[in-house]
DNA sequence: TGTACATCAGTGAACGCGCGTTCACTGATGTAC
DNA sequence: TGTACATCAGTGAACGCGCGTTCACTGATGTAC
């Protein structure tokens, strides 16, 4: 019994290899930093011949653009999952959820993280119409998210200073999908939302990067207070 | 008249030269990325041989390792002049001028921005004392610096949550400078500190990676808007 | 079930390239008397 | 001021290496009748 249909198999041995291919070349860049990606590395470590990949990517860049939307779109899964999993908590403890699911992918797939937000891979050419674009998209979209449900509880920057923030301000790619998903969310919460970005992906890169973990031994904790401070910024918490 | 002593002329020319690729590297850097630095590349932007470099640098590594303490100290010189010069001012002004110095130097240097927080050049292996973590040390004590200016003030952040640090929690090596030089700064402050390194860190890093650019048009607002909420947050400009 | 053919994953040798580095050298600049 | 020597910045050819990529191929797996 289960004699699986031939091109199925066939397939599923494609997908598998590919796969395989992939995973090599993240581990090689976990371990070797980003110049560590070789199809001739990849294959040493497959233990088979460097030219076999062309059967997989027809080029290394290829390769490398497969890489980097496969490891966004993972990290915007992640994220969005986290949101779409808390929507029975309060706002505070949402955006807590979310920003730990951040750096908790970020510390479990450092060279992913690397890989999108760091240097790219040398002699990368990007291709025109990448789909990079697109999950970065979505990750400003859930921050955005994060804004709006703190807004919605009582616009917490409204005593902001230097907030005269215009929608021209703004890419109108970004706002095409944020106006219409979040209505209620002025400029200035567009403008909170990349700001909270910032907050985060500062830690978090400077812990990536070790430059934090040279000053502290407790990146976690300093997260945890950064998250405290976050959550009074949005004005949630209040008595 | 004027006529230098020969051993004088000998060694300007020396320096000149080796500050000569040193710029070159850089500016390789800012129009290839990180892996443009190689030394034949550097030569053949001067004109000269690629061994000529060996009568500056023993190896290609000590070049990199030559550019990023020269990079690393250029910018903590000048977030130091910027601190330095400020005294007379209030401590909101000061930490706001500070901020917009560690912006507009990153801004204005890109590539040694990235050569330093960055991934590192393809291939290079860093000596084991380097000179690059005592500038780190210098930048990270520059921010104890705001971070104390701002205690002094008030203990901006003493209602914080997850804020039980402890010395323990804290590098000896950045202890050892800071204790001594901000005697009345506690545990908190320190953590403090770090954390406002990441809200700057973040919002500079997403610009100079070009992530910020392709959601907004107007980083500096959001940076200024970032500096109100800092200078709040750190309980300056209370009525 | 058995045979003839098609598919296709992977091989092995080879290419041209740019790299860091070494070597023996040349020729201009500066020094000593 | 003039000559003999020392210094030393830079040359030019060569090395071995790892890279991406191409090519003609082999041999196992799956398909058709």
């Amino acid at each position: 019994m289960a004699a699986t249909r031939s091109t199925g198999r066939r397939e599923r041995l494609r997908a598998e290899t590919t796969a395989e291919i992939k995973r090599t070349a993240l581990a090689l860049m976990r371990s070797g930093g980003p110049d560590a990606i070789t199809l001739r590395a990849i294959a040493r470590e497959m233990g088979m011949t460097a030219n076999a990949i062309y059967g997989y990517f027809a080029t290394r860049d290829d390769l490398v653009t497969a890489l980097i939307a496969d490891v966004y779109t993972a990290l915007a899964d992640a994220l969005d999952t986290s949101w779409a999993g808390s929507t029975d908590r309060s706002p505070a403890e949402r955006i807590t959820a979310w920003a730990h699911t951040f750096r908790g992918w970020a510390l479990v797939n450092p060279e992913g993280f690397r890989l999108i937000y760091g240097d790219p891979v040398p002699g990368y050419q990007a291709p025109e119409g990448g789909a990079a674009p697109d999950a970065a998209r979505r990750v400003c979209i859930g921050i955005a998210a994060l804004a709006d449900a703190a807004w919605s509880d009582g616009e917490p920057a409204a005593e902001e200073e230097g907030g005269d923030f215009d929608w021209d301000d703004f890419d109108p790619g970004l706002l095409d999908k944020v106006r219409p998903a979040f209505p209620d969310l002025p400029p200035a919460g567009v403008a909170l939302a990349l700001r909270i970005w910032g907050h985060l992906h500062g830690l978090v890169t400077l812990e990536i990067y070790g430059h934090l973990r040279a000053q502290t031994f407790a990146p976690d904790k300093l997260f945890q207070s950064e998250l405290g401070q976050l959550v009074r910024l949005l004005g949630l918490n209040r008595p």
